[in-house]
DNA sequence: TTACTACTTTAGAATCATTCTAATTTTCTT
DNA sequence: AAGAAAATTAGAATGATTCTAAAGTAGTAA
């Protein structure tokens, strides 16, 4: 045991959120779905949740976590947040949220939403729809 | 001539600018300079920088346009923002400002500042303070 | 069950942006 | 002009991610 990670949901409640999502529950989709899918808001890289697979017992190739973590997104299921640093975190909190960026280690916090009011949505360019809309503040340690 | 660049400003002034920001003006960095720094407002990556300066009449190493931009960004001359898509983007537009992202080309378009009100900072967790703060709204083009 | 088809997983190769290395060249100061 | 420090360079190295093609697995219809 590397890490220390919190309960998984069950096997059953994850592969019942897979084909609620129309994927299929296949046994690596099910280790995921267990570890990610359980309520907590979490924001991992392919790599970190590698190394969480493995400590879980379910290894898998860095591939399958890609295709995963692809399906996933497409299914709705989590948001990949692209910042600084140089790996794409995958972020289980899918409601309108914003992020605190700490600058040394890439690390997301997420900023609680009744912290902060939105402003109105720009005017957009012609012919484009808003897809997300995200604040990101980018924190450094003081010294 | 591959592409279509605007007027830069002359080398004596980009000399000028480097001087101003403590960097040796070296031939490869007022070239750059007389590009970057002419007030426009803009977003470029290395390799398309580089594609400028071989239209240009002075192409450079890869690697120093990464030394430059590095540089340039130490110094507070330019500003990376960091995006979906692959490449690094450099900003011109030093002041406090906002994008759209188009999700398809990766593409940046600046916010018009007047356009938007930025929302009443959260509290910051403890021992950080803000460095940037940073409004994003990605755009999809309508079908 | 069986057989079939489509979808998944996988190892390893490939890609692409970026960084590093070590040697050469240039700039600045004297 | 000479020396020291900084900058440029080609090419190798790195690291995240994607691709490829082969082997495995799930859903489905008989």
């Amino acid at each position: 045991m590397t890490g220390n990670h919190p309960k998984p949901i069950s096997p059953e409640k994850a592969a019942e959120k897979l084909r609620a999502a129309s994927l299929r529950p296949t046994r690596q989709r099910i280790a995921i779905a267990e570890r990610l899918l359980d309520g907590r808001a979490r924001h991992v890289s392919a790599e970190q949740l590698r190394d969480e697979l493995v400590d879980y017992g379910q290894p898998m190739a860095l591939a399958t976590i890609y295709n995963c973590l692809h399906r996933f997104e497409e299914a709705g299921l989590v948001r990949p947040v692209h910042h600084a640093g140089d790996a794409v975190l995958y972020d289980t909190n899918l409601g309108d949220h914003h992020h605190f960026v700490d600058v040394e280690t890439g690390e997301l916090i997420d900023i609680d939403p009744g912290e902060i009011t939105l402003p109105e949505l720009p005017d957009l360019p012609d012919g484009f729809e808003a897809e997300t809309i995200e604040l990101t503040v980018r924190l450094r340690r003081k010294s």
